[in-house]
DNA sequence: CCGGTCGCCGGGGATCCGCCGGTATATTCC
DNA sequence: GGAATATACCGGCGGATCCCCGGCGACCGG
């Protein structure tokens, strides 16, 4: 599962983290290889799976959602069906990450005012009683590890 | 704050959040534009910081970070710089939202094993009482809504 | 030694990008 | 009304970039 990589591939990973649309001559600048070199380690990447895509990053507020709130739901059934359904409607569900303990289900939905919100949270309700916070700010941006995990000393 | 963005800006935006490597020709074709307006329309969208970047999305698992989770911490003090140092610092924290509620940060961590986890969760610890619950499964990607709010009917 | 593999480099044709001018419609101002 | 301005779009041109291919050197294993 490991799928080998070394610093180069770490390098390539981070940059493109950083600028997901770099041109490739200046990706295999930014890493001290050819354009070509690059590109081939690139399309290895991706063809092995380890880039699944590429997505632009959008400012919510800017776009008419503004609010940005944890729901937490404890889900009492086993068929999930229906409320994947729903989550899979609902575009205002950002994340749906299933866990451990006694809240199935955390989402992170983004709303355009605290009435829209309150509709959303009821709508999910529906399944199962919801614990929500609402975000002050996100810190930090989405980002992912820039090295393999270091076990020996993590 | 709300950018007025008519329904080809909308398209470009769902474009670009699902490949945001396409090409300016290709986005223009998808959108049913000349490459030069689809390229106006992008570079106004992100001159107005509605696009606030692009980014690769990669394989935790295949990348060593097999375990995800989601720690939330109970922040009594006031002084947050020490937290946020470490949060910097600590590339395995994806993700941190500051939230109304006991529980002042939700986090989303990754990590290499269960011992690593452990560690890091200890590590936060030292600035409060945390709450971990670990994901099984990420049921949607990352993604963004595809339309304005439409809050007459949210 | 030698054939095979792997990673990297460089070239050349096709494609794309960035910039410019031009057009059509709507709006504003005199 | 009529003209000037603004907005959004198109098309074209030079230059940069991308994609594909062949070649080079290093590194095995026989």
């Amino acid at each position: 599962m490991a799928e080998n990589l070394d610093a180069t591939d770490w390098a390539i990973l981070a940059e493109l983290q950083r600028d997901g649309r770099v041109a490739l001559t200046e990706l295999g600048r930014r890493v001290s290889l050819s354009a070509s070199a690059a590109t081939d380690r690139l399309r290895r990447l991706e063809s092995l799976g380890v880039i699944t895509g590429y997505r632009a990053d959008i400012d919510l507020t800017k776009v008419g959602y503004p609010v940005l709130a944890v729901v937490r739901l404890k889900y009492p059934g086993s068929r999930h069906e229906p409320l994947h359904r729903l989550l899979e409607r609902r575009q205002e569900v950002l994340e749906c990450l299933r866990t451990t303990g006694e809240d199935c289900y955390t989402l992170k939905v983004a709303a355009g005012s605290m009435a829209h919100l309150e509709r959303l949270v009821d709508e999910l309700a529906r399944f199962g009683s919801t614990t929500t916070n609402v975000v002050y700010s996100q810190t930090l941006p989405y980002r992912g590890p820039g090295t393999p995990p270091d076990e020996g000393r993590p």
